[in-house]
DNA sequence: ATTTCGGAAAATTTCGAGATTCTCGTGGAA
DNA sequence: TTCCACGAGAATCTCGAAATTTTCCGAAAT
């Protein structure tokens, strides 16, 4: 039987794939059906889904995806370089071994994957592969900065990253690039150098930080 | 009649204030009592409360209120520099005589209140007034930095961090400190000096950024 | 052509009862 | 004494129906 914590998790990784269009509205009925449950069921996880930001409530007028919005993309990039390369610096100092060990864990898998999605015709196989991957490195990165706090602001802040991503990401024409970019914030941090770890972090999602129209 | 967005309003007053005791649990069954509703209702308000930290919600084990804990209030105190200050910089750059007009009212108004809490006998009538003051003010600080995700994200560690706060505050013995801080911070925001007013910012929370026990 | 006004249809929200799960004190066994 | 099992009571969670509110659409009025 379908737990509550699964249908949480379902919309959850749809709403940050491609399962739903931006803007469209969350019936609660609709689910319901889909889900086999009552509605109230549905209501209680669309509210922790909106706990990640990831579906927008308004009083009386139900649950929708947020739109896409460059503005928003912005400020969400500006946020997550702010957080990310701050709790990569701490992860420097407290990590030690342990941490450097999952680090480097973490972008072998990542560059592997990169590598063959590279050199692939079909890139359908591996997006939920390499979303995966991408996600796990960039929380490896902060794993080990001693606050709770500041990695789940940041996982917050990544989940509606990654909605606002959702269509055009899936091209992987930028691939070549961010080899080049994991690869250079991974040796930045293994070399301890904390101002140059800034810079990489900022670098690679400079990319999204584009002039709103 | 209470509407569900007064006993939301109503509720996370009493959890930033000193309504409840940290770690309580909050049973929908004593408070569908107070607002004479149902059960349910008080479960949605519960779950939008979690949604700013408020509460915290564990599968089958229902709400209570966070635990107070040196190390949170550490990391709420340092993501709030790191957000504040970021967000006063981008308000100098973007704000104009709008904002400096804005931040010098809220300003005014704080220091009205703190210079009359100084010589009070008596802190009690002022405990609610000052809340907000010293939170509009510090809203306000951020208000003009053109990024609503910025200002969300403050908002939800800002509440986080009273509520951590709940109780220790009440004596209001840094009160004369507090006012000059708040001058600093004006005078560095209002010269359009974005590194003073980093450091200003930082100087103001640091007494919250105590070693671990 | 645009706006305004019903009123029907659809969606959201509330409710209380019943099902499920957890909590905690009691008693028995190691 | 310490640990585990058990069960009564209390809390949480789910459900479907009913109440409320919004949305939609066509007709009438400006």
């Amino acid at each position: 039987m379908m737990q509550n914590k699964d249908i949480f998790e379902t919309l959850r990784h749809r709403l940050m794939t491609c399962g739903f269009e931006h803007g469209q509205k969350m019936r609660a009925e609709h689910l319901r059906q889909e889900f086999y449950c009552s509605a109230s069921t549905i209501r209680e996880v669309l509210f922790r889904l909106s706990t990640l930001g990831l579906v927008e409530f308004r009083e009386q007028r139900g649950f929708r995806v947020p739109e896409k919005s460059r503005a928003v993309l912005n400020q969400l990039t500006h946020l997550r370089v702010l957080l990310e390369a701050e709790g990569t610096v701490l992860s420097i100092r407290f990590g030690g071994v342990a941490w450097e060990a999952r680090l480097t864990a973490a972008h072998h898998q990542l560059s592997h994957l990169e590598t063959r999605l590279q050199s692939a015709n079909e890139t359908a196989p591996f997006v939920d592969l390499w979303f995966d991957a991408e996600r796990h490195f960039h929380e490896t990165l902060i794993s080990a900065c001693q606050s709770d706090t500041l990695r789940e602001t940041h996982h917050q802040l990544y989940c509606r990253f990654r909605q606002q991503l959702m269509v055009e990401d899936r091209a992987f024409d930028f691939i070549s690039d961010n080899i080049q970019h994991h690869q250079e914030i991974l040796d930045a941090a293994m070399a301890g150098d904390e101002a140059l770890t800034r810079q990489k972090v900022h670098d690679h999602l400079a990319r999204h930080m584009t002039p709103t129209v």
